[in-house]
DNA sequence: ATGAAAGCGCTAACAG
DNA sequence: CTGTTAGCGCTTTCAT
């Protein structure tokens, strides 16, 4: 492996010379610079990073922290673009990419901020991790420049960048709202995400606007798992009988509601109307298609990485953003049947 | 950000002594590495992993190279289930991932034995390239331990592991041999794809067994691509009447031609027969479920991984590894109509 | 415009 | 068992 000492030698310069040219620094005459490039491809050089992170004390890596990244998820394919877009937006500088995998033993025994710093990488994207999970705080605390995703938190070194869930939330139950449903149960995720709270909330305001009673007993969680949510789901159908549709915190688990209320003998949208949110791959193919909350994951990330760039580069203040969602009306959504008597 | 002589200092030993307590050496009496594992603690120490790799000259981190990283193939689920799979074995390990993005310009700028030679990578798995793209040769040619995805390449530093390709399309075309098809297309990938070779032969060899001649003008390529599939299926089932069913060298493409059929006015699998490859996702919950071959996607990832890390730590001779495939017979095949007779 | 020298944080002979 | 020394490949004062 060719090193500028190499270079130096061969072109008869100084090693220094050979770092300014290599770097395209102006204080070096134009002819030594021609010769010493004209060496380094001679010699198929490449520099060494590490070195050069050694010594600048910056290493031109991005941590990226997911907990998705595994089989599970790859229905959900929500980690898959967000991973996507941050890739997409690091793709155009001249950072790369380090993934640290959430996913073993590893975890016990490193905690993020000690990956992040013995990797030395210059800054960090969150996605996925529980607001619970004791490292989070830690990686917080700590001064690494950090963006999370879908997890609004904002200090001196950290963004975020999220979607509206409320107004999200808000504009799947008043569809179900304006068809005419006035019992509408909601399959949320669990409680230590945000963006459960969050489109309960907006639930909870759909509701409200509408003079309807928030009912607690017809919200339960479905952790965001298809099996769970398709369980619960049959516990709340049994229990309640009147409900005329159901909210779910996430595609998902709206597959999985789907296919306990087919085991109930009932159709969709006809005997009960269904809305998820996400909009997965998975539900403009199912049948029929699901009637969903579409957020951008691509951009989510790619939004999160061009936030943690930036600061990087341009050590701004901390930010966040909010993306928008959109409501997408497909085929499990539709009037109640007494309503259409 | 403290450092191992920061520890010394404080111990008051050498930094070797230091390094040789923290690296779980022997040679270190028991009360000073008590004393120096407490003041790294205390001192909250993270090693610089730059400086060790640049010393031992080996980095503990992969690279991962792989095309599919990008908004357009969230559809099929590949790339991620790949990258799953890598990820998975790699967590149990100590190396990280870095993950080069082949997705943009400085694909151009830089080829990607530079990049892995620049981060100073311990090896790479690359995934997902053309076998005519030139900077493969080059990583090939290098002297990076690097293993191979579905490229049938081996040699001093190179492993692979790919599926059973041939045997896989066999599968396919037997089972719509078997069900009474005899004029059978198909819509392969592209010429720089060996799956797409190999899945050809097996196609090939399946008719020849069942002593039926083989007709070219039955094979079209469709490049891997949903609507490109659509599209040369629609000239296909144009040309060829008397087609009664069609193989599909992957999933995606088999999405797409089964809207051109449905386009065309036929029902499958009643009209037509359709099978594809890979199992992704959505081939299950599409109506009607695609019969298809599965391929472990995660597996290809897990095993690439395992490869990799077992010749870097032993330095083994390079090796390949052939996954098995498994016919997945859903609702896309069916006997041909005049069999039914 | 160029070079000598110091040092980033760490490991590894080699002594003792 | 421990310390001294050198050096990984690079950047960066500070001279010249």
């Amino acid at each position: 492996m060719t090193t500028i000492k190499d270079i130096a030698k061969e072109a008869g310069v100084s090693v220094t010379t050979v770092s300014r040219a290599l770097n395209g620094y102006s204080d070096v005459n134009e002819t030594t610079r021609k010769k010493i490039l004209k060496v380094a491809k001679q010699l198929n050089y490449s520099p060494n990073t590490l070195a050069r992170s050694l010594v600048m004390n910056k290493s031109k890596t991005i941590g990226l922290l997911v907990s998705g990244l595994n089989r599970a998820s790859s229905k959900d394919n929500f980690t898959f673009e967000v991973l996507s877009g941050v890739n997409q937006a690091v793709s155009d500088t001249d950072y790369d990419l380090v993934l640290f995998s959430t996913t073993s033993t590893k975890q016990r025994e490193k905690t993020y901020s000690q990956l992040c710093k013995e990797r030395r990488v210059d800054g960090v994207i969150i996605q996925g991790i529980r607001t619970d999970d004791p490292y989070l705080k830690e990686v917080v605390e700590s001064d690494i420049p950090c963006v999370l995703i879908d997890i609004p938190i904002q200090s001196d070194r950290v963004s975020f960048v999220t979607t509206d869930n409320v107004i999200g939330a808000q504009k799947a139950v008043t569809h179900l709202l304006e068809l005419g449903h006035r019992r509408i149960a909601m399959i949320n995720g669990h409680e230590f995400a945000f963006v459960s709270q969050e489109r309960l909330e907006g639930y909870k305001i759909a509701l409200s606007q509408a003079g309807i009673e928030y009912d607690p007993s017809l919200v339960i969680n479905g952790d965001f798992d298809e099996d769970k949510a398709e369980e619960v789901a049959g516990l709340l159908l049994k229990e309640h009988q009147d409900v005329t549709s159901i909210f779910c915190a996430s595609d998902l688990m709206a597959l999985g509601v789907l296919k306990q209320i087919q085991r109930f003998g009932k159709k969709v949208p006809e005997d009960l109307s269904l809305i998820g949110y996400d909009d997965i791959i998975l539900s403009s193919y199912v049948t029929p298609p699901l009637s969903t909350v579409s957020q951008n994951k691509f951009k989510l990330g790619y939004e999160a990485a061009k936030l943690l760039i930036k600061d990087l580069e341009d050590s701004q203040e901390s930010k966040k953003v909010i993306l928008k969602t959109e409501l997408k009306i497909r085929g499990t959504t539709a009037q109640p049947r007494d309503n259409k008597l």
